[in-house]
DNA sequence: GCCGTTTTCGGCCCGACTGTTTTCAGTCG
């Protein structure tokens, strides 16, 4: 069993804070930027590998190459042992510490013969700390702080649950008259699926103004710093927002700046340079001279380097900014391009609200499709249809079409796929449905062989014609299955079957990486809300969100298609059947 | 260790803040 990606990228990072300890600083940042490279690829490094390509990945030189090949054969890796020899491994504990960086720690190694966490407590405690040059009180208490602080701070919070909170905060100060622009920044800006701080741009001429104002709102709880620039406030669900203030003029290169990703603004002002410019929050200048060229406007960042301007979500450098200096950006897909929902559940199976609820929220959407999918009868647990209940609710189905102009909905299921791979009605009765989502709901851990097996026999079924929540994952709570998911995209890009982005923000299952995966393997997507309950419709934008991190196009997505193009695929693909 | 519209050698983003400093190193985002 081949080590996996993510435990590939820890091991590199590890290499890289054992290269940071010995102050070498350039190979650290190139084991680095591997483990974030590979962190971030859509499929296993042991498929490329299989296939000949490490080193064609950007960032993989020889050298690089040689060690994945070693930890992909071996599992293990001579460099990372050797450096391990260099410095007790606790000591990697120690660079977690907010304000403790490689040097810092290892002076407290040299010094202190500090190695591990307990260590340096026991150590700030007994007020050693200070004996070190350049460790004086503020600094100990600081330490003493973010070891209290460890353990009690809780994970990255959900982008479902970041976003609305910053679109609060936005909202209610938007109105105010020394608030000339506005907009949440940083990683909920570029819609990525988890979040660390929630950050807020205001560009103003009267700070003092906007940050009273701030820190006033209703929703604020408490104020934990507040200063010209910047503040901090917890809201009333004990979320940090900080609020930043530029000065107009400055707001575009401050809100390219404060957007990112890190990655992406390295490398953008690394092309600058080639180009005798310099970027920075500020703007964009001119070098040698410092004559100022743009920074109003973030596009005036991007123009002045002969670039197209790229939405935010593509902004983590995986080839945005080569595509927009050669002007081949995709178009990527809308929230309003979304013509209806594929995946939804009422009361029939485990939904709240009654058919009729679902489809009027759904009209309201301005949606011309609906496809009812409860569960199919296997699920017990989720009150899954007989084949009697299922003729009962197609009867009012039929019956609601009839009386409906605007809004189609489609009999669909969301059928089981059974740990053989056999789906959970007969064929007769698979036959009978306008659409079909079939899922993985139990036996989970299946080893990789056999889950394979068993999605791809579903997908071979000609009755399939999307898989939902393809990978399994709960967000920071349930690990995806073991699946060889490039063999099931390929058997889907085969078979004229549509793989899902369940736009759940718990799920968002396939993630943006693997979404571009299915893009490149020529699979249509289909975005749906798995809506339990109406409201739950409305966390379709999470999944166009995902989508537009995968570099989706309308065309590549199933439910953007009007109402007779959607049918026509159906009808396609139920021909083949033949 | 990677990479190339100056370069196969010699670079590798930029600015702010903090705490410890008499002018700056370390850290962060």
């Amino acid at each position: 069993m081949p080590m996996t990606n993510k435990q590939i990228a820890a091991v590199l990072n590890d290499i890289a804070d054992l290269l940071d300890l010995k102050g070498d600083v350039f190979r650290q940042r190139a084991y680095r930027e591997a483990a974030r490279r590979i962190d971030m690829l859509g499929q296993e490094l042991s498929e490329l590998h299989a296939a000949g390509k490490l080193g064609s990945m950007p960032g993989i030189g020889k050298s690089m190459e040689g060690h994945l090949v070693e930890l992909l054969e071996t599992g293990h890796s001579q460099r990372y042992e050797e450096l391990k020899k260099e410095f007790p491994t606790g000591l990697l504990e120690l660079l977690q510490i907010p304000g403790l960086g490689p040097k810092r720690a290892r002076k407290l190694y040299e010094e202190l013969d500090i190695t591990n966490l307990t260590e340096l407590e026991r150590a700030a405690r007994e007020h050693r700390l200070h004996s070190v040059p350049g460790f004086g009180e503020k600094t100990e208490a600081n330490i003493l702080r973010e070891l209290d602080r460890r353990g009690k701070r809780g994970q990255r919070l959900l982008l479902g649950v970041a976003l609305p909170a910053a679109e609060e905060v936005a909202g209610l100060l938007r109105g105010n008259p020394a608030v000339v622009y506005i907009s949440p920044a940083g990683s909920i800006r570029r819609r990525k699926e988890t979040i660390g701080d929630i950050d807020i741009l205001v560009a103003s001429a009267q700070p003092k103004e906007v940050m009273d104002a701030f820190i006033h709102l209703p929703i604020v709880k408490e104020v934990i710093a507040t200063g010209i620039t910047k503040s901090s406030v917890l809201n009333q669900d004990d979320l940090q927002i900080d609020l930043r203030v530029v000065d107009p003029s400055t707001y575009g290169a401050a809100l390219q700046y404060f957007t990112g990703s890190k990655q992406h603004n390295i490398h953008l002002r690394d092309i600058a340079i080639r180009q005798k410019r310099k970027v920075s929050e500020y703007g964009i200048f001119e070098e040698p001279g410092g004559r100022r060229l743009g920074g109003e406007l973030e596009e005036d960042i991007y123009r002045e380097l002969g670039m197209d301007m790229m939405p935010s979500e593509m902004r983590e450098d995986t080839g945005e900014l080569e595509a927009a200096m050669e002007h081949r950006l995709p178009r990527l897909l809308e929230l309003s391009d979304i013509q209806g929902d594929l995946h939804c559940h009422t009361d029939w199976s485990d939904g709240v609200d009654p058919l009729e609820t679902m489809a009027k929220a759904a009209r309201e959407l301005g949606y011309r499709y609906l496809a009812i999918t409860d569960h199919s009868r296997g699920l017990g647990v989720a009150h899954g249809l007989s084949v009697e209940r299922l003729r009962e609710q197609r009867r009012l189905i039929d019956d609601f079409n009839r009386r409906s102009s605007d809004l189609q909905l489609l009999a669909g299921t969301e059928v089981n796929i059974r740990a053989d791979g056999t789906l959970d009605y007969e064929e007769e009765t698979m036959a009978e449905f306008d659409i079909v989502t079939a899922s993985v709901h139990g036996a989970f851990s299946q080893d990789r062989a056999t889950m394979t097996e068993r999605m791809v026999r579903a997908v071979r079924s000609h009755y399939v014609d999307i898989i939902g929540h393809p990978t399994g994952r709960i967000i920071d709570t349930r690990d995806p299955y073991e699946v060889d998911l490039e063999a099931v995209m390929r058997e889907c890009a085969a078979h004229q079957v549509a793989m899902e982005i369940n736009a759940s923000p718990e799920r968002l299952d396939l993630n943006d990486s693997h979404a571009r995966q299915a893009r490149d393997l020529g699979v249509m997507i289909s975005i749906d809300a798995d809506a339990h309950v109406a409201g739950q419709f409305s966390l379709m934008r999470y999944g166009v969100y995902t989508a537009r991190r995968g570099w989706l196009e309308r065309k590549n997505v199933l439910n953007a298609l009007p109402l007779d193009e959607l049918k026509a695929w159906l009808a396609e693909k139920r021909n083949r059947r033949r």
